[in-house]
DNA sequence: TGTACATCAGTGAACGCGCGTTCACTGATGTAC
DNA sequence: TGTACATCAGTGAACGCGCGTTCACTGATGTAC
């Protein structure tokens, strides 16, 4: 292969350069739309304004304000991604210490990045629709993550692959409940902040609790006439 | 009381005709909501112009669109309240068949309420903090509703009320969650609203299969003797 | 290697548009006597 | 009861503003030879 034909050149100044302002933009939306409420509610021209380039630039990397809301969908997943697949290899088990350990470590990175996860809570059930099913999208990805590192242990290795994922899906979003909660809250309120992690623990040592005691149906409930 | 001192007039004409053009307006806001995806992206302009009034009209009824935001979900919130309390006198109880026809009677009345929840649930997270508020405010009084009712039986008669409310809070949690999915499906996908329903159900049936088994903490706060 | 041309990220002026809000108004309804 | 005045929900013109988008441009960087 010759640098003639190759179809991934080696990345030019012009390359970098354009990679720099493009993530200039995706952060400077991220800020906006923290300070706007949601991307709904705030203009091109202001997240321009805020990263220090023309409007007209804007266009350069993102067709509209939809497009650069998925790419910030995937930047911010990217990252968040990482982050999980790192703390899977360490904590396993459903045991409630590994249940309090893990709340807490999440909560600390829930903290760490207030302006990426509230872009995510909000944006969730937010007015463009293509951005909401990207979000969408990527909590059944994590749900389906979840659900294969439970299949590894009792209970769940001997249940359905469909009460598995039921449960997942109950898991995750208790956790994402929790995510919401924290940040309603600002920080600076410690003893809310524990209360509402404590809730969160003890909602999920009650999930597992009733999943060691889940016993799968026999017959399916049948879908209405 | 004479007509004179008394508090409450008699409502006039006048009153009937503000009142009516209010109603008009807040129908109006939560139909061009639906299709402009958020109260925060949408004008009130557009609503004024939906409602069939003139834009300044709309000031003699609300200072701006947060204060119609309010309204709106005081006024969603009040005829959904209505419903539950109807709902909570004919069914009782956690067994299993009880929770599956309340889900399911939870599901019509959502469907057939499609543009009130889908405002709910959009302005839960959405731009408006006031608005966040309000509906966090009526979220935690159904929360404290049915912990009130769970209350009233095993097992949850003799638990700490702070687990009661711990679990209430988690039921309610994942009925939203399913009232989420169901909107997002919009109409016409009897399956998928179905696998969505009795994913629903399962969640709850573990949920009080879990709180059956559920032991209270020793430690840390002990429940009165 | 040096040169001449091509590319293209970012610029800055300009546009038409819908917005929120102000203001003076109108005329139906309400009220005091 | 009838009359004269007060109220006020809704009107319509007008405003200044920030918006998204277009366009021709500039000059640094890339590339062909």
């Amino acid at each position: 292969m010759n640098t003639r034909t190759s179809t991934v050149r080696a990345p030019t100044l012009r390359d970098e350069r354009k990679q720099q302002t493009r993530q200039t933009l995706l952060d400077a939306a991220l800020e906006v739309a923290r300070r706007g409420g949601s991307l709904a509610s705030i203009s091109l021209r202001e997240v321009a304004r805020e990263a220090g380039v023309v409007p007209t630039a804007f266009y350069r990397h993102f067709r509209d304000m939809d497009e650069l809301g998925l790419a910030l969908v995937d930047d911010v997943c990217l990252r968040l991604r990482r982050i999980i697949r790192e703390a899977r290899t360490s904590a396993q088990g459903a045991t409630d210490v590994a249940i309090q350990s893990s709340v807490r470590g999440f909560v600390g990175y829930v903290l760490d990045n207030a302006r990426a996860f509230e872009f995510l809570t909000r944006e969730r059930f937010g007015a463009s629709r293509v951005v909401r099913e990207a979000v969408a999208r990527e909590i059944r990805y994590f749900s389906g993550e979840l659900a294969s590192d439970l299949r590894a242990a009792a209970p769940f290795s001997s249940m359905p692959g469909e009460d598995v994922a039921m449960i997942a899906d109950l898991v995750v979003h208790t956790v994402l409940n929790l995510t919401a909660d924290l940040l309603d809250l600002g920080e600076g309120q410690p003893v809310r902040e524990h209360e509402i992690t404590a809730r969160a623990v003890k909602q999920l040592r009650l999930i597992f609790l009733g999943a060691s005691q889940w016993r799968p149906e026999r017959g399916a409930v049948p879908p209405p006439e």
